[in-house]
DNA sequence: ACCAAACATATTGTATACAATTCCCTGCCG
DNA sequence: CGGCAGGGAATTGTATACAATATGTTTGGT
């Protein structure tokens, strides 16, 4: 979008995201403002759309807090993601062209490289992955879904996610790619929904345990 | 939302759902503003909330347009409603308690009676209708689910659609609801996701129906 | 000591002015 | 005749001032 309505969004999303205000906090604009060096019009902007995006809660007398998400809460959202990206890749294999298919191929096998490293490159996986998937929901050819998918359900937990990911579970990840390729190559769209959804449930349990020991870490420390 | 940003929303809505605007016309803030009495911010905040429920378009330099819905698109919308309304089912089935139940049977009793008099009233039907769905969005108790299906695929057509309902038609829809309360009362969420995920389907149907049949009487007036 | 009402403060909503950008039309040149 | 450059008009982005509302606190009464 526009030059300081963006930059707010970024800064803020950043600030949440970061845990520099913790869960619940209350956010006024003025103070947003002042942080992002502009005016409280952009910073309005960039709410709106945290909102809709749900990192951002508002109260009933329209006041903002950062969301908290509970356990619960995140698993309805990768389970929301698991149902829309399945149906994506459903739709994915009956109408991909041979250009997605070898750029996936490429994406996947840059994701296999940055695993394979001595130390594990995360950063890359990231983005490669993250390409990876736009690929398949571009393929899917359905604007709509995009854009549930993209507004809702991706930002909140994949980043940190991915950070909790030991080799294994990176390579577990990049096999199940490949997986999807082969559903891909020969059309069958109940498999390659098949394994996306089982891949993105696979996700949240690697992220509930690192959650899980995370809380017994904390516990623990108290 | 507040009282301005609230009026401005409708009021634009209602432009557009009313055709009154014809799909891709491009709309001015500065006029709508005049036209709702209220000064551009509030219209914004109303653009930003239609864009996001996709009923407004926006050019890659920021313009607005009427969205224009092909039959495709609404297809999409249509499955990606019985999708998620079908999920919504499943955990209602599981979740359900028998508050929620009976108020479901006393407004499908209410849309029974709006269908069965000599003229059905369309009206009634689609207020009991709309509640009726709510409560088991409610009983999903995902508010993520609620978030994506309220903003996205609900408003656009579901007007539309009903007006060309006939009596069958609507009879019908009452009785799947029936069927979706006796899924209920069984706890059974398979079943209630296969029947809501056939009702949003026989609604696409019925609304590409009438669709067809307005086209073919408009190119034959001209 | 506790409740309530009123005042003070903080926060968001709206309007308006101005800046920046985009669009469109006109006129010039090839 | 077509394309391109320029300038004016239209449109959106941003900042700021003010209004409305919510919140928290103090004060007065019982």
């Amino acid at each position: 979008m526009s030059s300081a309505s963006d930059h707010a969004y970024s800064t803020i999303r950043g600030i949440i995201l970061s845990g520099e205000l913790p869960a619940g906090a209350q956010i006024g604009e003025v103070a947003l403002a002042d942080r992002c060096g502009v005016s409280r019009t952009p910073v309005r902007d960039a709410l709106r759309r945290l909102e809709t995006e749900l990192f951002v809660r508002r109260s009933e007398s329209q006041r903002s807090f950062v969301a908290d998400w509970s356990l619960n809460d995140i698993e309805d959202a990768f389970e929301l993601r698991a149902m829309l990206e399945g149906y994506a890749a459903l739709r994915a294999a009956k109408r991909i062209d041979v250009g997605r298919l070898s750029r996936l191929r490429g994406h996947n096998e840059a994701i296999r490289r940055a695993v394979s490293r001595d130390v594990p490159n995360v950063q890359s996986f990231l983005e490669d992955n993250r390409v990876f998937h736009a690929i398949i929901l571009e393929a899917a050819g359905s604007p709509r879904l995009g854009h549930l998918l993209s507004g809702i359900v991706e930002q909140p937990v994949v980043w940190r996610t991915a950070q909790n990911y030991n080799r294994d579970d990176l390579l577990r990840s990049c096999g199940e790619h490949d997986e999807l390729l082969s559903a891909f190559s020969r059309g069958d769209g109940a498999w390659a929904q098949s394994i996306m959804h089982g891949h993105i449930r696979r996700a949240f349990h690697t992220y509930a345990d690192a959650h899980e020991a995370g809380r017994a870490r904390r516990g623990a420390a108290a």
